[in-house]
DNA sequence: CGCATGTACTTGCAAACGCAACGATTGCAG
DNA sequence: CTGCAATCGTTGCGTTTGCAAGTACATGCG
């Protein structure tokens, strides 16, 4: 498992390895959330994000918005709606003084499945993060997350 | 272009922002690659890759190394590889001494085209880290990405 | 009001991906 | 040397993605 042979990172170091460790990252949350929830990294972060919307009634960001926070094509954010939509974990409901705009909730059961993944996935977060600060070259980062993953908990 | 719509950054700050980070400089770099050189990102850094491992005669990374590199399932190395390989840029070999693994080469229009690329790349990927440095969440890996990578220059 | 321009989301289509199954090669045990 | 388990790479198949075109709504100008 030692990575070390390619120490090819010598082009873009800081690039290459930050790519790096966000692949192998992204990799184990995928797998811990798939195999556990039937959640794919993406889908996991779409509910994450649009439950921490909380606003008077529901919530405030656009397909558009909800696009660049989860950094998808607008195309690929329809579709992992429309997905989410039909299990039943969200809902859409029109911008009601611009109805070209569509906002979306998440259901009761979207944050239920939401409050059972989310162990599974810090678990799997905390996992890929101690494997990770074992290259020296990923360490930096690695101790960055970690810094501002603490911020949040404390 | 001010993201700060998006505070969903609560759940675990340091690794959304990570995400985040990476998924702007690889939308950028895509972008700017393929529209200038008909590279894909990953076609890029797997050129980048191959290249740096020069050695007495050619590559030493197996198909499997290779995966772990840039972050990829092995059926997609396959196919990254073969069409690579169909455009000219890389070349297959098999080793010696066991038949089942298989390096790989970059050829000189390979190299040519890497040699091409390298200033888009290069460029896009300044423009994406100072586009990045204004959110303030995504600053610090900003300065470490910089860091590290003056350090190959310098 | 009526039409042009622009924005927000959705759909058609081809490319790329991961998983699981497969064929090929090696290494070891009997 | 024959057979079995393990490793490496490739292929089948369904899913996800991005780009470009299409549709619906909004806004501004004549």
């Amino acid at each position: 498992m030692t990575v070390g042979t390619t120490d090819a990172l010598r082009a873009a170091p800081g690039w290459y390895a930050l790519s790096l460790l966000h692949g192998r990252i992204d990799s184990h949350l995928e797998r811990a959330l798939q195999g556990g929830h039937d959640l794919s990294s993406r889908e996991y972060s779409l509910l994450e994000v649009l439950s921490h919307q909380h606003d008077g009634e529901g919530g405030h960001l656009r397909m558009n918005q909800v696009a660049d926070a989860v950094v998808l094509s607008q195309s690929a954010t329809t579709r992992l709606v429309t997905r989410l939509e039909d299990r039943g974990l969200l809902a859409r409901y029109l911008c009601p003084t611009d109805r070209r705009g569509i906002y979306t909730n998440v259901t009761p059961a979207g944050l239920e499945l939401l409050e059972q993944a989310r162990p599974t996935h810090d678990a799997a977060l905390r996992e890929a993060l101690a494997a990770a600060a074992a290259d020296p070259r990923l360490e930096p980062f690695v101790a960055a997350v970690e810094h501002l993953n603490r911020a949040a908990v404390g």
